[in-house]
DNA sequence: CTATTATATACTGATTTACTAGGTTTTTAC
DNA sequence: GTAAAAACCTAGTAAATCAGTATATAATAG
């Protein structure tokens, strides 16, 4: 289950590749048209800047915008950093697997399995193909 | 993420898919075997139970058994149960959806469609699959 | 009757979630 | 050079969830 933070996050990537094209956009904006806490998106955006995904302006007219074009992010990307990961069991979190139960578990590859699964399904769509929704005219994103 | 709940709940099933053709097996068996707590496996069981999965006799040489072959069960049954859905995110909890962004939000195809992949995935490994190692030799259970 | 099993309910310590609060530093406009 | 606007930093907190324990009751076989 992804929580409030990986999907703020890409929110907030999703309103910088709607509204910031040329200008750098301040986080009160950002939380106003999201409708999301301006605190709690401080303390979210960190993850994101020191992923290298924004550029930054401080003071006056400063703010926020997208290092890359959109169609460079992908869901994938944004999650993984902002949830910092997204393995289904705990088990799968490091690599190589701690758990000494790993080479007799019947179950693992199924859970591996459904680690690519979800991997290469939030791989493949990015902020732009979000935007243009008309890729998927009836919602479905299947690859 | 599953929590021990849903993978605890799986690797019973499992043991009763290997160990109770006939006879009831007590749960006392199935936790040594498994090396999980018996008290906690007491707790994860009534949802198991109640969902018609097993049968159970009480008193001595009482115990549990599957009430259906093994490839009846899908990891995706199990896993709903014990887990109380597989919602990728919370407003996929409930349907239909009570979020009021939910007719302009630009990401929830995109969870709907990860959640379809997700269901999709685990509704189609039964446990005699994962019985049946030899079903998918180098771990591979794409569909 | 007794040992063995399931079943039911309550409790607990630790961790995570979703925030809020308060402050400091940097930049710009005037 | 001052004021405002913004990013940036650190700590706190109420509620929920997780991963179990503990205790008691009910049914069954022999």
């Amino acid at each position: 289950m992804v929580s409030t933070r990986g999907r703020y996050a890409l929110r907030l990537m999703l309103d910088l590749a709607e509204h910031g094209s040329e200008d750098f956009v301040p986080l009160k904006d950002i939380a106003e048209r999201q409708g999301i806490s301006k605190k709690y998106l401080e303390q979210i955006i960190p993850t994101l800047n020191r992923a290298g995904f924004l550029q930054t302006n401080r003071g006056f007219q400063g703010g926020y915008k997208l290092a890359k074009n959109p169609d460079k992010y992908t869901v994938g990307d944004i999650l993984r950093e902002t949830e910092g990961g997204l393995a289904p069991i705990s088990c799968l979190e490091q690599s190589p697997i701690q758990c000494p139960r790993a080479a007799e578990c019947i179950t693992l590859p199924m859970w591996k399995g459904l680690q690519d699964v979800i991997n290469n399904y939030l791989n493949g769509i990015t902020l732009q193909d979000l935007i243009d929704k008309n890729k998927a005219p009836n919602g479905d994103y299947y690859i």
